[in-house]
DNA sequence: TACTAAATTTAGGCTCGATTAACTTTTTAG
DNA sequence: CTAAAAAGTTAATCGAGCCTAAATTTAGTA
């Protein structure tokens, strides 16, 4: 009767609840009602209600007021969500030709419906890949996760510095699609040649033999969602 | 607001009820009550409830005590789901290594979470197929089903006869993996050796150069569900 | 034709996950 | 240190879909 369904079986929702709450987990401290709400979209009192069910479920331990932390449990549910829809996101963009900026939703929806076989299979379709197309990290099976701890957005880069993006936000397609547009990729490399003050754009020029428009300009919002490793050469 | 969801954005409910009467009416006569709970593991007044709401919402015409038969776009949303379900079903088995026994599942849960556009992308890939692994039609985006007419169960084959085997029902993944193990496939040929009457067993032996066991013995209830198309050439 | 069995619908309830309104606790600013 | 603002929780409801029990309609048979 249950060859290979999703194993425990948590509804929609929960997965939702801690998948959201391990993402605002791992930017340090613990999770807080109101951003929980915002991360799903969903009215604060939904998630005081759902919070006390899932603390009564031991998947997560809930001081009222101070906000939320998973315990074992909860913390391995949700890598498996984190795990299944950083494979979604390989797997459509790799084999079906998806952008980087379409494949969120998409594996956002799928994350709930596939069985841990497929998404072992599609994993070994691609060779098990660390990364997905935005640069983040495929936790492991048994829910190991590489933390890249030398990633510095951007704008911590100091102009000068080569760096190599490394990670960017799967969430917002327009992001994504001009991050494209500007000819950056995860794995492109540049150097900064310079940033304006008070919140101002920072200039990079792309390394490589790039088309044209090797040198570009950055926000500083934007900038502060681009995450690079530093790389070891100066430039004169 | 709106790039690929899933255009009108049915209940997984909603669109398990509506296949499953498309399947129902696919049969002959209106889908009754009982059918269509019996379908969905359901009780039968939660499909009387459900009914109610679909033939407001125009979906479906119900003359109560009589059963209920799909509208116009209905039927729509019904092959929509029926084409997802064969396509996914054909992208499992063609790209990702599953047999043809354990697909059906996958598919059932997967079918309500993609986007129209992943389905056309997998069809893409798959070169457009115009049938599943079993054998049954995969409609057209625009709802053109080809209704194979020629298909007789195996116990209408008379004994003497040639046949290929076309179409086998999806749902029993058991009958499935026994079906495969006597070396029968969706386009295997056979001749008809003999039939018992009485419901009795067929026995049939497969064409072509089969290793060892080229005869095999099939009950009655299973070749009435093994769709099969008569083949011209008479055997001694 | 009347009576029973089977099929269907209605009535009443439950759970899950969401909402708004009202209340409590914590944080922050003066 | 206190008062206002912000954050969180409680209370009361709601809708979707399901259920069981109790009518009701249809169908089949004596």
């Amino acid at each position: 009767m249950n060859r290979d369904r999703k194993s425990p079986g948590y509804s929609r929702s929960i997965e939702d609840y801690l998948k959201a709450i391990y993402e605002l987990e791992s930017e340090g401290s613990p999770a807080q009602t109101s951003a929980i709400a915002e991360a799903l979209n969903v009215a604060p009192p939904s998630v005081s209600g759902m919070v006390k069910r899932l603390s009564e479920s031991g998947l997560l331990e809930h001081a009222p007021y101070r906000g939320v932390q998973l315990t074992r449990t909860g913390r391995r549910t949700a890598l498996k969500m984190v795990r299944r829809h950083r494979i979604l996101e390989t797997y459509l963009t790799t084999k079906l030709g998806y952008d980087w900026d379409s494949v969120h939703d998409e594996a956002e929806r799928m994350e709930h419906a596939v069985s841990d076989g497929l998404i072992e299979r599609m994993a070994m379709a691609l060779g098990y890949p660390r990364h997905d197309p935005h640069g983040a990290p495929i936790p492991t099976k048994d829910g190991e996760v590489d933390e890249q701890e030398d990633l510095v957005p951007l704008i911590d880069v100091p102009v000068g510095g080569m760096a190599e993006l490394r990670m960017v936000s799967d969430r917002d397609p327009e992001l994504l699609r001009f991050v494209a547009s500007l000819g950056l990729r995860v794995g492109v490399s540049f150097e900064v040649i310079g940033r304006q003050p008070f919140k101002g754009p920072t200039a990079i020029r792309l390394a490589g033999p790039h088309a044209k428009e090797r040198d570009q300009v950055i926000g500083h919002e934007l900038a502060e969602g681009l995450s690079c490793v530093v790389l070891g050469g100066e430039v004169g």
